[in-house]
DNA sequence: GAAATTCTGGCCTGTCAAGTCCAGAATCTG
DNA sequence: CAGATTCTGGACTTGACAGGCCAGAATTTC
């Protein structure tokens, strides 16, 4: 057993499965009433297992629920936007994220860690401005494709406008758990889209 | 003592007391890290007051300080908006709006609060949906002014519009609180005065 | 000045949940 | 097979915090 971890292929597909689990709790209850209890019987382990992974106990695998939705967010938001060329794939975009709520019914993991800020959770913080900040340049990127295929006029400040969509869509988001409606969300993305179109070349 | 509440004079006013200091303390550590204790202490009440007032305990109380916080919000805005007919006037409402973050850095009564909302309280949902109707209202009539000044034109849909708007905000809140900076609030909220503009007439 | 209320302040209980500990079983790996 | 790890399951400790209880003091109100 040396300073630090060494886990074997098993043991870290465990911890995976573990991590996968306490996302879904956490998205169904929100991450402060997630209870070590709850997740320890979704994921079907022991509470030795809990606390072998997570030494650091449940802030440690807030953490690790915060880095995993923020990959899943990432990888899907990456894979639509990276070269978007089409108003179609836009709209497509925007199709596909409203569907998803309207399918999960306001569960949404981003939502279930904002609740969480206040605790004593740096890490937390840094985890989603970071998913924040990449999510943005993932759609400063599907603008500058729009620009290069000389379909959005390259005054456009995608960087900014980017951040703008992002912001915009945060706050549908939370629109939508406050009112249970993701008739605010509908209406900023597609706004978000009409500001691109505007620019159009 | 019949059945339902009755205070006098002295007693609501230290129930307003007690309210706006825990409005004060949720302000500052949120919702979920509130304690009785710190409120007790702040508001320089003895424990037995605090729930003399309070008989169902913190969640009445929340939803008193989500009712209060909602009451300043909107007062504030109504005042600013309701009869906005100058662009000049709109530049001052998205000056106060964003000194108001940058002097209280990132304190804002209505984080607080959504980070709440997981638990089991239906009824602060409820306040706060309130509040961003409400919002949105004022800001819907600040649009009709304009257009009534006839400095908007009135094929913009206010209500849409206005709609947007708050939506802009509350994702520029919430980042504020996940990076700590108002950079996406100010740009969000320039944005959207400039697609009032956008709309001239 | 009598009745009700407002208020103090401490003490006590209950609950919930995080996290520890341990003895042993199963599984993997060289 | 030997040694490590993975894993079970339950019992236990600890701490935080909500909330109740009570005896009595101050204040208001009629």
């Amino acid at each position: 057993m040396s300073g630090e971890r060494e886990l074997t292929a098993k043991g870290l597909a465990t911890r995976e499965r573990i991590v996968e689990y306490a996302a879904a709790v956490t998205r169904e209850r929100g991450a402060a009433n997630t209870r070590m209890e709850c997740v320890r019987v979704a994921a079907n382990v022991s509470n030795s297992q809990l606390f072998h992974y997570f030494p650091q106990g449940k802030a440690e695998m807030m953490i690790a629920v915060a880095r995993y939705e923020s990959r899943t967010i990432l990888a899907d938001q990456d894979a639509r936007l990276r070269t978007t060329r089409t108003w179609r794939a836009w709209d497509e975009w925007a199709e596909a994220l409203l569907g998803h709520y309207d399918e999960n019914g306001s569960r949404c993991g981003l939502a279930a860690l904002l609740g969480q800020l206040d605790q004593d959770a740096p890490e937390i913080r840094e985890v989603l401005a970071g998913l924040l900040e990449s999510w943005e340049q993932a759609i400063a990127a599907g603008i500058r494709s729009m620009q290069s295929a000389r379909k959005i006029s390259p005054d456009l400040d995608a960087d900014t406008t980017a951040g703008t969509i992002v912001t915009g869509i945060l706050g549908g988001i939370v629109q939508m758990t406050v009112t249970g409606s993701t008739n605010r969300l509908r209406a900023t993305v597609r706004a978000s889209i009409a500001t691109l179109k505007a620019a159009r070349q």
